[in-house]
DNA sequence: GTGTAACGGTTAACAAGGTTAACAATACCC
DNA sequence: GGGTATTGTTAACCTTGTTAACCGTTACAC
């Protein structure tokens, strides 16, 4: 039989260079697998009908910044106004927060949290919290805390603008 | 005047405890940021026809195992079968590898890498290393490892069925 | 041997998250 | 006042992925 013959052709999974695997060695690609897997997590900690993440973040500025505008919310998301319309749909549709008008510019819908989206807020980032020390708990605290500022360090000079 | 009449709705920017920003604090918040950046370099490195970064990485793995499955090669980026069919088409179309029969099983099409193929992705990796080095210059190599390591760390746990 | 289960690749329909382009209303500038 | 910029919004679209169904093929129980 010629060599070909093996069951399968060769997965070939063990015997790799292994210390230069390039892809394995690219920050990028380890970054969206570990960010995969956050998500996942973050979805199934907040349930069927729960906040996804970026209702969540959003909700997180406007509690965090009452009566901030869509536009102000927008860059600091880092996404497009026209994106934001529906998130702002999801927790307006929740009762996390209302468009409320302001008085010296017409144009203008600030965002102004409720008092149930404050408490669904505090109970959101508790849970968030738990599901993230959860799913992080091989790493130490310090572990975590370097993880956290290398990430920002990515983040800083690409985000410059946006604040 | 009341206090309302503020030109803006108080953007609010510079005045938060800054110490306590829960969201700012979360991992996935920060690694959904980071991974934002890294991935609009990445596609601006490789320009308007080039790979993007999930037809890269199936690439990447064709070409350190060759004959690969398709469902194997689904399996290790994560992903369903169903979606790694535009992925493959993708790269069959650019010539970068071919779908071939293999002997013993003839449900199963084998990925080969072309000629074309291989240098093609020679050339793509070492684009990408320019990119994150270039990306990821205000931090010192050891800063970088412990990224990569740190970001495997998460990987792990959470890989552990998938190989 | 044969019936049945499992598997590999594919397609279709859909969902999430986002973008760009246009629009109406309003505000700003001189 | 007239031109320009900004705000929120909608519509159309793209990307990346999923689930469900299907067909051909293989593995396996008995």
């Amino acid at each position: 039989m010629p060599p070909q013959s093996r069951k399968k052709p060769q997965p070939q999974g063990d015997e790799l260079p292994m210390a230069e695997r390039g892809l394995e060695n690219l920050i990028g690609y380890n970054l969206k697998r570990a960010y995969v897997i956050v998500r996942g997590d973050f979805r199934a900690t907040m349930g069927e009908d729960g906040m996804s993440p970026r209702v969540f973040s959003a909700l997180s500025f406007v509690v965090d910044m009452p009566d901030i505008t869509q536009s102000e919310l927008a860059r600091r998301l880092g996404i497009e106004r026209s994106g934001l319309v529906a998130i702002v749909d999801d927790l307006e549709g929740r009762g996390y927060l209302r468009r409320t008008a302001v008085p010296g510019d017409r144009r203008v819908q600030a965002l102004r949290p409720t008092q149930v989206g404050v408490e669904a807020f505090a109970e959101a980032i508790a849970q968030a919290e738990a599901h993230e020390a959860r799913l992080l708990q091989v790493m130490s605290e310090d572990e975590k805390a370097q993880l956290l500022a290398l990430l920002r360090a990515i983040r800083e000079p690409g985000e410059a603008d946006a604040i």
